[in-house]
DNA sequence: CTCGTCTGAATGAACGGTCACTCAGTCAAG
DNA sequence: CTTGACTGAGTGACCGTTCATTCAGACGAG
């Protein structure tokens, strides 16, 4: 059937599986980005993963359960790679720069990741409260922390409510984000992060 | 036609009818907001209403075109009301203090509604594209073109995208909203609107 | 006033299409 | 042979929508 079977002959045997469970992930955000969650069946994401309906019950136990795999990979690695890219640097804005441009690039990147993280897993509350509750809570903390730091440094006016703060930068970026893809004309999202944090930057700086 | 009439309160059994379609809209508007939009039955938005399910459809053509209602009669009047109230006032900065304390005081005031308009109309590229179109981008007008009365009068730096920014401050005063919404804590979104735009204002802002 | 007639708003049971999920069977590898 | 990954037709529940039927009130005639 598939010549993958043949490619992955490399690899060891019992992982010998080509990861179809990658290749569902990916055909799933496909789908639900093209249709929407809702509107998406279970048989086109089989289609298009190149699987039968019954092989996506052997890797997910729900529809819903595909939904949230790609949710929970997407939020880790960013949340990993902020970590990561931030703890080198010393200065609070840079690392707030970092941050806001990681955001913006790794959206960009991926239209279809883009589609469902911005629309798709907005549409329910139910949907919304888990991804409050699990990443959204530790990147706005993450924010909020670098805010901290910054007040800390004296870089940043003291008087300032870092949670709420924080919510202004994510909501800045994440209108950008949502924004791009609604928009037709093609443009690049991550030299937005500049503008956004120019602004921002100056309205939280404590320095006249 | 007067629908509310004084025989309303007369012993009669069937009131006069208290408008079915606005109770139908109202019903739905919780409904939608308690399961999500996809999650709901038009029954239960029927029971809620108190009339048969058949007679929903006396009212509107389908289930979508209840959302839309919902949808187009909301950002309409938060548009008018944005216009009306600012049209007053000379300084930009103050307009867009009001436009921002309008934005989070509808919204604070119908949870309901908030949830609808934050979470369900999210839910689809399709519902987004028009709300988009039909809305949002009028909103997002109104603000970049006070944006760009202050940068004309010298208080907003005049090297700024008006385009970006207006996304900006919607974006911010968007994530206060949808945070509230999801946060079980119960809090007064409104005065949120003060410190967004006292960063915002002071971000933009060409005073040294 | 009291019929008799008519109207159309309202009803809710039933329909029909859709689709997430199941499972009995196929097949290839060991 | 056994094993287990994979298949895809089948199924049953669900729910948006329809429509035959009901009945409260309007209205003209007497």
């Amino acid at each position: 059937m598939r010549s993958a079977r043949s490619v992955n002959q490399s690899s060891s045997p019992r992982a010998s599986v080509p990861d179809k469970r990658e290749a569902i992930l990916r055909a799933a955000t496909k789908v639900f980005a093209e249709s929407g969650y809702f509107n998406s069946k279970v048989a086109d994401v089989a289609r298009v993963a190149g699987v039968a309906d019954g092989t996506v019950y052997l890797y997910f136990k729900s529809k819903e359960e595909i939904l949230r795999s790609i949710f929970e990979r997407g939020v880790g690695e960013a949340i990993a790679a902020a970590r990561a890219e931030t703890a080198a640097l010393d200065d609070p804005r840079e690392k707030l720069r970092r941050i806001a441009r990681l955001h913006l690039e790794r959206l960009g990147a991926d239209r279809d990741l883009a589609v469902v993280f911005q629309v798709e897993l907005r549409g329910s509350t139910k949907f919304m409260e888990e991804f409050s509750a699990a990443g959204l809570a530790e990147y706005l903390r993450l924010i909020r922390e670098t805010l901290e730091e910054g007040q800390r440094a004296g870089l940043f006016r003291a008087e300032l409510n870092a949670k709420v703060v924080a919510k202004i930068l994510f909501g800045a970026l994440d209108e950008m984000a949502t924004n791009w893809i609604l928009s037709p004309r093609a443009y690049k999202l991550a030299p937005l992060a500049d503008q956004v944090l120019d602004i921002f930057l100056n309205g939280v700086s404590s320095n006249k």
